[in-house]
DNA sequence: AACTATTTATAAGG
DNA sequence: TCCTTATAAATAGTT
């Protein structure tokens, strides 16, 4: 965006990299509040300039604490992550939650870090309060996929029912061929049960 | 740059935040990159999504590196201004992360940094168990705190009964002795009430 | 620092 | 999420 095309490539004129540097810093500075503020976002941004000396733009919250939340991020990252490749090869990219650290460990170092022992009443009911709306909110999730499996399965067994029932058909046809005019009892009759009945049963 | 000029505030549709926000996001990393190659400074980036996703962007060193020398640059500031005791401070408050952090934002961040929506039903029993045995620890506790804190009460109340009927005692002593013998009604009769009953009452 | 020709980013709409 | 396009915004090079 000037007149012309700019190569991606360290500036070596001193002069002009360091107007281009003034000139992109504000504009990055720029674009990370506009960011910060259309998006509800917390950000930091950290700029030392080839001289060493310090820039530095954070949205809200104060640049130490957004370091100190992304720190915290990434430990509790490395916790999940380190214990166990292989499993995450075998599991998928998804399954990380279910090796490491637990949840349980995980609340258990925040409870602990609050010094459990010293929180009074009313901050234990506060915590159960925030718990008891993570575990809903938990419930609600699993009811819905419960459902939606459900209503999956369903769909499946519909499926198989009509296939099951075209393919009797033809068998019966088959048969009557082969055996010619007989006393026939009824191939359709009420005694059919659908293949997935029991299958849908340990859902619940 | 776009069809219409924007509104520096909060996108209140949640969609087209969203929407913005992964353009913008990018749009800024890009921007970072190139003010570091360009103009050969070390930069870095981190952002955290309303919902507590982490993106990141540092050049050259490890973002972890830049932070750390961020660290070192304020400290020294801090250092000229105040006294060390800011430098103790910064890290102090990183043994002790967890305080400042919501046990929700904690737990979202672990369950949504996964991915919740790919989680399949197995898991998300699991992850229910976890939170309701985690929940039925907090509720133990919480009743031990309120037995304890019942049980402390009725100490101190026991402790001021005493207390009362001593003075009662000796304050109708003194009257006996200012007002000679008289026709006596019985100071300490049926209708004395504890005075800390009520106080307990509020607890349940 | 201002200017302005250009490039770049991105809002709106599929 | 990705594509397209009209338009707003950033900025390279110039003065």
């Amino acid at each position: 965006m000037g007149r012309g095309k700019v190569q991606l490539k360290r500036i070596e004129d001193k002069s002009s990299r360091h107007v281009t540097f003034s000139k992109r810093k504000s504009g990055l500075i720029k674009k990370a509040g506009e960011l910060a503020v259309l998006c509800d976002v917390e950000l930091a941004l950290v700029i030392f300039s080839s001289r060493g000396k310090l820039y530095q733009f954070s949205s809200g919250q104060s640049l130490r604490k957004i370091l100190e939340r992304y720190l915290v991020h990434v430990e509790e990252e490395a916790v999940v992550c380190t214990s166990g490749d292989e499993a995450k090869q075998i599991h998928g990219e998804f399954m990380d939650l279910w090796k490491g650290t637990s949840l349980q460990e995980l609340v258990g170092r925040h409870i602990e870090g609050q010094n459990i022992e010293h929180l009074n009443l009313t901050q234990l009911i506060q915590l159960e309060m925030q718990l008891d709306s993570i575990l809903r909110q938990m419930r609600d999730r699993k009811t819905q996929v419960m459902m939606d499996t459900v209503a999956e399965l369903q769909e499946k067994e519909k499926q198989l029912r009509q296939d099951n029932y075209v393919l009797e058909k033809k068998i019966a046809a088959r048969m009557d061929i082969e055996n010619g005019e007989r006393a026939n009892e009824d191939p359709h009759s009420n005694s059919y049960k659908p293949p997935l009945q029991r299958g849908l049963l340990h859902l619940f």
